[in-house]
DNA sequence: TAATATATTGATTGGCCATTCAATATATTA
DNA sequence: TAATATATTGAATGGCCAATCAATATATTA
């Protein structure tokens, strides 16, 4: 048991650091002797608790990726309803702790570069991005009618990657506030019968 | 005038193959010996004509923005009115020359991405985005209450760059057609008075 | 304790890359 | 034509990197 938490441990303690340093120099300076470093490790060890430095790389992202999952649901009360889902989504995404913080929201952007060249974290890109828009979709299915369903939910989801974008890296707790209430409009302006 | 020539020509050879090879294999893969066998020309040539892989890469990437603009300024009538410079920047933005192709989508991922460790390039993007910006706040300007314009301007900037990034590099023309409509409609339900 | 597994190190390897450079070819000019 | 500038080549340079490895330390087990 002890191995195995050890094991563990550097594991974790490796992803915290590649996440800390790709969002700090961008993936050209994440190599392997500087992520190491910055766990407290030498160069080696890296390639002793991990693969190789892509597997190390993507599961940090899917680390990153599942935080931000559990960062909405937090935001939603128990058993909501459709209005309250969808206000915990755009408040989520704009959540100061995931994209307050310079690092974080680097992090996103690096994750999306890496996803164009990285198979597997392609694949997890893909499908963080497809577990949004459904989050989207089961809310906005018991709003309006069937046939409106798709254009409303590609548009808010696309709204919310916008901003996600836009000034990425740099924001302010002003542009996230910005950000929210422009999405909600959206959202208000779309589906009918939701307010505030 | 014969020598100039012959310099402009090869520089503008080689940012195309730049262009290209970073659309196909991405930044990582556009090394200077691959960008140079592209154009038909030898290893140690690229830097005669270029100061540094950087400066090739920027002024690359300098001629994608330029094209971009000229798109959507071609798609505007002379002398339009609010509404139709709006219509040429939705329809711009996703016209097949630009995304449809996938070296061009792609491109312009890459763009964004050397701009996070480019400073060169990220003052291009700044200003590339800028300049987009600013274009649709000139007519919207036209046609809202002064208080309303800002809120307004930035979610059309938003949601276009949402759509932008969404499924970046593999458009269908269907894809794109809907983008148009969903962006479209954001318009026509901020901007009363506005139609199609 | 002895024996075995795991953890950790830092040097080494082999590869790739941007850039430089000497050498050669091809124009331009006087 | 002779002299000079420009164009082009391919090999050499020096640096960086991921991954490997032999060596050493530390824990686990019997």
């Amino acid at each position: 048991m002890a191995k195995r938490s050890i094991k563990a441990m550097r594991r974790d303690e490796l992803m915290d650091a590649a996440i800390a340093v790709i969002a700090e120099e961008g993936m050209p300076g994440a190599t392997m002797a500087v992520i190491a470093r910055r766990a407290g490790m030498s160069a080696g060890l890296v390639n002793h608790y991990f693969e190789s430095k892509e597997e190390l790389i993507a599961l940090a992202m899917r680390s990153l990726s599942n935080l931000f999952r559990q960062d909405i649901m937090r935001l939603a009360p128990a058993d909501p309803t459709p209005a309250q889902r969808l206000r915990a989504i755009v408040d989520g995404s704009f959540a100061p702790q995931h994209l307050g913080t310079p690092k974080r929201a680097a992090m996103w952007m690096q994750f999306m570069i890496a996803a164009q060249t990285e198979p597997r974290i392609k694949h997890l890109y893909h499908l963080t991005g497809a577990r949004f828009v459904s989050n989207i979709r089961y809310a906005v299915r018991r709003l309006v009618p069937a046939d409106q369903v798709d254009d409303i939910v590609d548009g808010i989801a696309a709204l919310i990657d916008g901003f996600f974008w836009q000034n990425a890296g740099e924001y302010e707790e002003e542009d996230l506030e910005r950000a929210r209430r422009i999405c909600w409009r959206y959202v208000c302006l779309q589906i009918p019968g939701i307010e505030l």
